[in-house]
DNA sequence: AGGGCGGGTTCACTATAGGAAAAAACTTTC
DNA sequence: GAAAGTTTTTTCCTATAGTGAACCCGCCCT
């Protein structure tokens, strides 16, 4: 165990922070990669550029990578990131798997505009991602980009009163009740336009990218 | 730059490689990013444990950060890797769909222990597939055989309270605002135990080949 | 056995990333 | 418009990533 590890270890322990990030076996990986292609050390340091003693740590995770040795071992070796990280996908039938999140139980994510609270958060490699969300903005201007991300979204209002502003539509008033589904690479963004701030439930679909 | 760069440049030349590495403005994306939150230098410091002087210099490209302090970031700030490298890449598969359903619209589709009302069910082609259901069934026994489809089935409960029959576990009691996520494929079944008919939001994964 | 040889790890050193605190640039306040 | 407060950049130092060379295998040789 490097002292890399330990320290984010730390860091996680100390800000209070839930460690449901997968290992990661980068190291692990690669070595795959290069054995898949029949590659050695040397031949890998002569299309990436990087020493072979180098490869030799990371592969054993003695180091931690700069990002830019990262991007050398991409562009060298032809591959993408997703293929660098994730594991060979050996996608074996989970079954029976399930996670429980009593109300007021999930994991709060606070920013200026939204409280977020992310449901079923301790379940990882999970297709769809449930969150209630509490609308603190008030006007569309409080948000300086469109929100935007891959794939699709479904969201029904729980309490209050929203406005959902869209990039390609006119602003739609929803009530308690009222939901929608769009396409979430299109920008949106949510107003609170009850007396009190909306609460709305949305389940994302889960990019298929790491 | 650096003589490791002028050495894999150098590489490629000769390797007859095309260099195709693009900039990557990692530095310039993370300023977007928390800028777009509103966040300072402290508040990411805060959230990924990096120290302000360090994001710094890496919104400015005076250093590279090691892969373990990208990690950081994407954990700590609850973004993933393409987010962060990708450019607002003018996506070309917006599509902007939508399809909104008041409340009380949707489809209804009666059975003897279940009502379901499928909402957005005018949007075809979509990978998930949310429904509301006013849960009739009382009795385990109303059931003749386990509820089981293919993918993911996100459930929380909007009013009354239920007992949710599991193969693998034991029946488990949700009331309003609890949820649960499952492999749906895994036999389930539900029943009221309020006074009332329990209401229950759900939200399955449309099996599709990958 | 001993001597090359291809492949990987370890070592000693240099370059650079990461951290703490001071300095500089900006904001706000009175 | 100076002082006080906030946010970002710079500085200086330490920890660690990256390098070339030495070293350590197991594997042919003849």
């Amino acid at each position: 165990m490097t002292a890399t590890t330990d320290q984010a270890a730390a860091l996680r322990i100390a800000s209070g922070r839930k460690a449901f990030v997968e290992p990661l076996r980068l190291g692990e990986r690669l070595k795959e990669i290069r054995l898949a292609n029949h590659w050695t050390l040397d031949d890998v340091s002569q299309r990436t550029g990087l020493a072979r003693s180098t490869l030799s740590k990371i592969e054993n995770d003695q180091i931690s990578p700069t990002f830019s040795a990262v991007q050398k071992l991409i562009t060298g070796l032809n591959i993408d990131l997703p293929q660098l990280l994730s594991p060979p996908k050996t996608q074996q039938r989970t079954l029976g798997r399930r996670d429980l999140t009593r109300v007021g139980e999930g994991q709060l994510h606070p920013t200026p505009t939204y409280e977020h609270e992310l449901l079923s958060w301790q379940l990882a490699q999970k297709r769809m991602i449930p969150f209630k969300t509490i609308v603190r903005a008030r006007h569309f201007e409080e948000f300086h980009e469109w929100v935007r991300h891959d794939g699709e979204e479904f969201l029904i209002v729980l309490d209050g009163e929203i406005l959902l502003y869209t990039e390609f539509y006119e602003p739609l008033r929803l009530e308690r009740g009222d939901s929608i589904y769009f396409d979430s690479d299109m920008g949106h963004a949510l107003i609170s336009v009850s007396d009190e701030d909306a609460v709305v439930l949305s389940v994302c679909t889960r990019g298929d990218a790491v």
